[in-house]
This record gives structure tokens, C-alpha cells and sequence, in this order.
DNA sequence: AGAGGCAATTTTTTT
DNA sequence: AATTGCCTCT
């Protein structure tokens, strides 16, 4: 077989060939937008394994888990094949020992696993991982106790300082060192009282993670040799993202590489041994799409590669695979307006495609409809299906209105926000309870919950056993214990204990590693939910109201308990890169894709319980994008970053919104944005819409708008512009108030004024029978606030309501337009 | 002690 | 507009 017709290398480009076979030494690989840059990771990782690499030996890092999970996949179908119609879905395919993860899940990993023996300060294997909202908790305590305001000393800002400190790998003490302002000084201050916080809490926040992580492998030779022996290749996706931290990871990891006899014999490698030296480390990236710059992100990890890995061969992917020619040239033309910027060639070999579209709109209402209708046009006209339809926004707040719309239009959709679900007060309730159930020192989490439901636990008598716990330095559950030698009150000193041997009860009184507490984490999910009095709590407040939001609270509680028990039915332990330890890999055992895999011995409760709350605290929002779902896709442009999409829409395209107002200050922050814009637009395969909208009401004031720069700058060779922001008249002139805002939605697509003016003759007249067709008398419909009703009567004219009667609040008349009513039933 | 109401305030993006 | 925090009332 010659090298050509080898399978992994099958419709691959001179490029993208000589990046797969690549022999080993540190690669640079140059990956414009859609040029196949994950077909080029899988297959080289799948290439290394043919080469005779042992699958433990490999490392590929990502940025979100849905990136590292379909990365594995494909490498998996690369290796083994693609799945069996009938496979199995409880014996889940992997390739056994590859690591395939993210920077924050590995470093969680490592720290985990070596925490102890490199004897990192304040950080104990069983640290929890704070999110920001626990961060801002314990700075709020510092800044409290430094005798400052929070007005002027605002946590927020407080927490980025200390961020992009850890980020670029200043520690708490090295930060006081260099501080000579006030300021600073004060940060300093509160950035060591944080520390301090987070060590009480054994409590971790995402920084830590990647910072703790480089400390640890730079000081610690054999934690780094022992990281280095099993990982000899590394790859890293979305390079240009990487902070220093980050670099300072991928750089201790590649280590000095191995010598370049051990590459002697994999097959189809030219003889070219000059390239055969230094660390295997293949990073993928492109400058252009570099959109984190703000969380620390350090373009120079990519454009000083070749300096940092003296060597480095350096592999350009420019052709474009995805997008349509005018696409493209709108990408194209838009990004080389960016100074701080080396042109590369982007390039289609394709011809023809649709001219992207700009519209300026009159609203937000105009313009979600707009993109609701040309969804809908698309999907019955040209059979798009939904799932390959997506809309992109700058700012979260932007979905709403869209969210509106295509609920209107009966368009099924999700939005990409993965961490939405654990963000409710119910399930972040029971998050904590666990928390503390996990590591008993989580005082934040602790605070969340020791007196939720109320059991008689109020703030004086808190205040006084974290008085004793201030003296004493003791966490608030050690506290709690010795509530009587507070002086509390009586039945506050009851509830303390009874809340003690609640938590005690299920961690068998600490003994949790032992045999005493069984079960599955399921199980231990739904004990908490239901023992904490939090599934009666709510289960009391949803029937006495009778109100949505509690129904749903109650089901988002099973909810957990199901991911609870989805999370241990996937639990891979040999995918976890230090599975070595509880399973010793053979690592000198050929590598064997079909061999079974060995039986795993079950973590203990208490270890898959901590890789529970782990995998929560990890969850990004573009995680939540599931390709097989037949909807479309809302997200933010970050979250957009990697996906593709036949017919995208690109919504709010205004000075302030894109580019931001916050980047207005700053040149490169501007380019970021540009460059943003660039992503929302290469991830568009056929077609392309962009909007802007002349009047934008944002936090309840609307104002008026200025297209964005962006819009222009695309140029017009590949893009038709056209204004429909009036389109017709929709101030009454005598009262100056808005008229009603109904046009046809699908006119207004094509531009077509006269039928937009007869379609607005008609929808007043047609609106009361759309009303009645759609909540019939005697129908049940649930209201966000009132809960479940009857429809008693409906009222048709420019504005139709309904007469609804509800158990909870009796007969409300409603206006249809704005009671978010839903039908039941 | 605890719930409910009112006022103030708003990081844009995320692991 | 919506969330969060503070304060009052029961």
C-alpha cells in the first residue's frame, strides 16, 4: 500500500497530510477558519496509534468538554470503527487509556491525584471547585473584613484583578511584592484575604486550577517526570486561546521530548531526521479566531511558537472547506481590516452560493420575527432542517426576544447555555448540600443551605457560632457542632444539631470511604434532596401557588437526580487521565483495540460523588449544543467558536452591542471584536444574515442605534444590504405612541412593501380569530405567575385577551401579546 | 425568625 | 427588564 491510499490519509490536502504524518518534534499547525483542523487532530492522533503509540502515551487538550467529546469520538471511529446499529449503549466504546480532555479537567485531575505529594499550600484532594458566584462570596467576606466598601471596592472587579493575576501566574505574595500603589496594595490584601477564604473553604476556583497546576509541575521534578513518561504526545486545539498558565502546562508536560531513536520506526515517515527532535507538542490554532484576550488569553503563545520550540515546523491550512465563496469574502474583507494581524490566504475552491444578507431592522421585534420567518421559510421551502440553523448574539440578553419569536412561530430551539440548569436556586441548593456532604469545610456552600428550608437556624444564633468558628478557625460545620458553648438559644442549638447529624448521617459520620454509607449517587442525590427537607419545601410551595416555576423546580430537582445517574452509567474511569493508578495500565502490553476492557473496580461513593460535582463545576455553555437535537441553536459568539451551521444568523450588529461598548477604549480590543464577528461569519456553510435594529430597548430604555462598523466593513461585493427599519410608519403621528407592531414577517423578507401594507390591513382582523383558534374557550393554559387556568372567553381586535380563570388568583383579563400564556394539554 | 415588598443597580464574553 | 439586596412587617 503506498502512503497515498492509506485510509487516514484519505481526502486530505498536501497540508493537512504532511500535518497528520508528521513524525514527531513540536508542529505548529496554522488552521484558518473551516480548513478541517479537528479532521487533522483526530487523524493524527488515530495515525500515532497505527504508528505503533501506545493510546496512553497521547494527550489532546481542548477548551470545552463537548470539543474534547466529540474529538474522542471520532478518534474512536477512526480506530475501531463506527458503531454497531446495535451496540450497546451500557458498555460505551473508547479507546483505551487516550486522554482526551480539557485544560481545566486534566489540571482538576492532577491535582487531585498529586496534591498531597507535591504539598501545594492550602490544597487538599478533596477541594471543591468554586464558580464565580462562590468566588464573589468569599471577596465580598474579604473586603467586609478589610473594613472597605463594596461600592467602592466592587467584588466583581476585585475578582478580575485577582484573575488576570493568577492568570499570568502572580501569586498572592508576589502580587504584594510588586504592588507600590494603593491600589494595588489593597488588592493585594484582599487577594492574599481570598486566598485564605479558599483555603478554609478547601475550596479551589477555576484559575487555581490551571495556576496550582503549573506551580506544581515546574517545582516538582517527579510529579513532571511521571506526567512526562506517560504523556509523549500532546496536542492542543484552539492554541490561540491558551493563557500563560496554560502554556506554562503544555510547556511542562512536552518536557525535552524523547530521543529520536524511539521514532525510528513508525512507518511512513519520510527520512527526514532533523525534525526528530524536541518535544512532540502539536499545537492547532488561528490567530483570527484568538476572542478570549479578555480572560487572559495570550496571542504570543501562538506567534512565538517556533521561538518557544526552537525547530518547529510549522504547517498552514488555508483552504476552506465549509463555506460558500461570498461567505468567505465577507470573512475575508471584514478581518483584514485588523492591523495587529498577518494576512494568510483563506480560500474556496468552490463557486457560486448565496450573497450574504445585512437588514436593518426597525426593533429587536422586528428583527427576531425577520429571522423567525426566514427560518421557517427555509425549513418548509427548502427543507433545511432546524438542527443546521443557528443565531449568534454578542450578549446573552439578545435571546430573549429572539426566544419570543420563534416560540411564536412554533419553531423548536435550544439555547447553548450549559450552565443554566445548575444555576437555578433549587439545584444549586442541592449542589451544596452535596458540597458539603463532599468536603465539610465548604463554608459558602455550608451558608447556602445550613438553615434552607428554615429550621430554625436564624442570623443571630449563625452569627454567633461563626463567631466561635472565627475564633477558633474551625469550618462552620466544626462550629456548628459545638453551638451549645455559644450561648445560643435553645432551640436554635437543637437545630444545629439535628442539622449535624443530618450531614453526619450521610457521610456515615465521616467514616464515607468506608462501607457504611452504600448506595449509588443516584441514590445519595435523591436521599439529600429528599432527607434536606428541599423536595418537601418546594413540593409545599407548588401546590399551595400552584405556579410554574415551582412544578419546575421540583421536576429540575429529578432532573439532577437523573444526571446523577446518567453521570455513573458513563463514568469511564479508564478515560480518566490518572485512571493509572486505580487500574495500572500495562504499559508494555501492544496495544490491542479489540481487547475488552478490564473490569473496573466502582469508585467509592465518595470519589464518584466528588467527580459528580467536579463535572458540574466544569460544564461550559457550549456544552449544552446537541447536534442530534431537531432544533435550532441560540448562543452567544463565543459559544459559536468551533460549530458550523448551513444557514446562521447574526443578530444585534450595532455600535455598543458588536463591537461592545466596552471595547471602544482600546484598539485591540476592537480587533477582538472584529475578529469576533469573523467567527460568527465563518461559521455560516451556505447562508448568512445579519441584522441590526434601528431602536433597541436594553435593561427597559430603548434607544436609538448605529449600525455596526462591522457591517460595512464586510463590503458590498459579497453582501446585499437592504434597510427595512421603515419600511412603513409604526409612530401614530397624533399621539406619538407606537401603533401596534404587526407587519408580515414573511414580506418583510423579500422586501415587498405593498404586500407588507396589505398583510397589516388584514392581521387586525384576522388576530381575534387567531385567538380563538388557539386558546378555545373552556382550554387550560399556565401562566408564569397564576399557575393553571380555564379560558373563559376570548376577545379578538388589535388587542386580543382572553378572560382566563385561575385557582390560585381567580378571573384575570390578560392581554394575548403579553401574558406569557402556554396551553396545556 | 422569616417572609415578603420595595429600591437600587446593572461586566459582555467563560472555564 | 430583571435581579439582588435591604428593610419592614407579621
Amino acid at each position: 500500500m503506498t502512503q497515498s491510499d492509506h485510509p487516514l490519509l484519505k481526502g486530505l490536502t498536501p497540508p493537512q497530510r504532511e500535518a497528520v504524518m508528521h513524525a514527531g518534534g513540536p508542529m505548529l499547525v496554522l488552521a484558518a477558519a473551516g480548513s478541517g483542523k479537528t479532521r487533522v487532530i483526530t487523524r493524527r492522533i488515530a495515525w500515532l496509534i497505527q504508528s505503533g503509540a501506545a493510546p496512553w502515551s497521547i494527550m489532546a487538550l481542548t477548551f470545552t468538554n463537548k470539543a474534547a467529546g466529540e474529538m474522542r469520538e471520532r478518534v474512536t471511529e477512526l480506530i475501531l470503527g463506527p458503531a454497531p446499529e446495535d451496540a450497546d449503549p451500557e458498555s460505551p466504546r473508547f479507546v483505551r487509556g487516550l486522554t482526551v480532555t480539557t485544560f481545566h479537567a486534566l489540571c482538576a485531575r492532577l491535582l487531585r491525584r498529586y496534591a498531597e505529594e507535591a504539598n501545594l499550600p492550602g490544597v487538599k484532594p478533596d477541594f471543591t471547585i468554586y464558580p464565580t458566584s462562590d468566588q464573589l462570596a468569599i471577596i465580598k467576606q474579604a473586603v467586609k473584613d478589610a473594613d472597605l466598601s463594596t461600592t467602592n471596592w466592587a467584588p466583581r472587579s476585585v475578582l478580575s484583578a485577582i484573575s488576570a493575576a493568577k492568570n499570568e501566574l502572580v501569586t498572592a505574595r508576589q502580587y504584594e511584592a510588586n504592588a507600590v500603589d494603593f491600589y494595588h496594595k489593597t488588592i493585594a490584601k484582599l487577594y492574599a484575604a481570598y486566598e485564605r477564604g479558599m483555603h478554609r473553604a478547601g475550596a479551589v476556583d477555576f484559575d487555581d486550577l490551571l495556576l496550582l497546576t503549573a506551580t506544581m509541575l515546574r517545582d516538582n521534578a517527579s510529579i513532571r517526570g511521571a506526567c512526562q513518561d506517560r504523556w509523549r504526545h500532546l496536542l492542543i486545539d484552539e492554541y490561540q486561546d491558551t493563557n500563560k498558565a496554560q502554556f506554562e502546562i503544555a510547556r511542562l508536560l512536552a518536557g525535552d521530548g524523547r530521543p529520536a531513536d524511539e521514532l525510528a520506526d513508525m512507518p511512513g515517515v519520510e527520512a527526514d531526521t532533523s525534525t526528530r527532535t524536541g518535544p512532540d507538542i502539536c499545537v492547532v490554532g488561528d490567530p483570527d479566531q484568538a476572542i478570549y484576550g479578555w480572560r487572559g488569553a495570550d496571542l504570543s503563545n501562538i506567534l512565538d511558537f517556533e521561538t518557544q520550540f526552537p525547530g518547529a515546523r510549522v504547517v498552514k491550512l488555508g483552504q476552506n472547506f465549509r463555506s460558500t465563496a461570498p461567505i468567505l469574502g465577507a470573512a475575508d474583507t471584514l478581518i483584514k481590516r485588523n492591523k495587529q494581524r498577518k494576512d494568510k490566504p483563506l480560500f474556496t475552491d468552490r463557486d457560486g452560493g448565496e450573497r450574504v444578507t445585512a437588514v436593518l431592522c426597525r426593533d429587536e421585534h422586528h428583527e427576531s420575527n425577520l429571522i423567525a420567518d426566514w427560518f421557517t421559510n427555509l425549513h418548509e421551502n427548502a427543507g433545511v432542517p432546524w438542527r443546521e440553523m443557528a443565531v449568534f448574539y454578542r450578549t446573552n440578553a439578545l435571546s430573549r426576544v429572539m426566544e419570543e419569536s420563534l416560540r411564536t412561530a412554533r419553531i423548536p430551539y435550544v439555547i447553548a447555555r450549559g450552565t443554566a440548569f445548575y444555576e437555578r436556586e433549587e439545584v444549586r441548593d442541592a449542589l451544596s448540600y452535596l458540597r458539603v456532604v463532599a468536603n465539610q469545610a465548604d463554608d459558602v456552600s455550608l451558608g447556602r443551605i445550613v438553615n434552607k428550608p428554615t429550621r430554625g437556624l436564624g442570623k443571630t444564633s449563625l452569627d454567633r457560632i461563626a463567631l466561635l468558628a472565627g475564633r477558633e478557625g474551625l469550618p462552620m460545620f466544626e462550629a456548628l457542632r459545638r453551638a451549645p458553648e455559644t450561648g445560643a438559644a435553645p432551640g436554635a442549638v437543637k437545630s444545629a444539631a439535628r442539622f449535624v447529624q443530618l450531614i453526619d448521617d450521610w457521610t456515615g459520620a465521616g467514616s464515607f470511604m468506608g462501607a457504611s454509607v452504600s448506595g449509588t449517587l443516584a441514590e445519595l442525590v435523591g436521599r439529600v434532596i429528599d432527607e434536606s427537607g428541599l423536595s418537601a419545601h418546594y413540593r409545599k410551595v407548588a401546590n399551595a401557588s400552584g405556579a410554574e416555576s415551582d412544578e419546575e423546580r421540583l421536576d429540575n430537582l429529578d432532573e439532577l437526580v437523573s444526571s446523577a445517574r446518567d453521570f455513573e452509567a458513563e463514568f469511564d474511569p479508564l478515560a480518566d487521565p490518572i485512571a493509572d493508578e486505580a487500574d495500572p495500565l500495562d504499559m508494555d502490553a501492544p496495544f490491542d483495540p479489540d481487547a475488552e476492557a478490564p473490569a473496573v473496580p466502582v469508585p467509592p461513593l465518595l470519589a464518584m460523588l466528588r467527580a459528580f460535582l467536579e463535572s458540574v463545576a466544569l460544564v461550559a455553555d457550549a456544552d449544552a449544543t446537541d447536534p442530534d437535537q431537531g432544533a435550532v441553536t441560540l448562543m452567544t459568539l463565543h459559544a459559536a467558536k468551533g460549530l458550523e451551521f448551513d444557514a446562521a444568523a447574526m443578530i444585534g450588529l450595532e455600535e455598543g452591542l458588536l463591537p461592545h461598548s466596552r471595547a471602544f477604549e482600546s484598539e485591540a480590543e476592537l480587533e477582538e471584536e472584529r475578529r469576533l464577528a469573523f467567527v460568527g461569519i465563518t461559521r455560516a456553510r451556505k447562508l448568512l444574515h445579519m441584522t441590526s435594529a434601528r431602536y433597541r430597548t436594553v435593561r427597559g430604555a430603548t434607544e436609538r442605534t448605529i449600525p455596526s462598523r462591522f457591517l460595512s466593513e464586510v463590503g458590498t461585493d459579497h453582501v446585499v444590504t437592504s434597510d427595512q427599519s421603515d419600511a412603513w410608519d409604526d409612530v401614530d403621528q397624533t399621539t406619538d405612541q407606537p401603533r401596534e407592531r404587526s407587519y408580515d414577517r414573511g414580506a418583510a423578507v423579500r422586501g415587498d412593501l405593498d404586500r407588507v401594507r396589505e398583510q397589516r390591513r388584514q392581521i387586525s382582523a384576522t388576530a381575534s380569530d387567531l385567538a380563538r383558534e388557539e386558546y378555545p374557550e373552556g382550554c387550560t393554559v399556565r401562566h408564569p405567575q397564576f399557575g393553571e387556568g380555564r379560558v373563559m372567553r376570548v376577545m379578538g381586535g388589535q388587542h386580543a385577551r382572553a378572560v382566563v380563570r385561575f385557582a390560585s388568583v381567580g378571573e384575570k383579563t390578560l392581554v394575548l401579546e403579553y401574558a406569557r400564556l402556554r396551553r396545556v394539554r
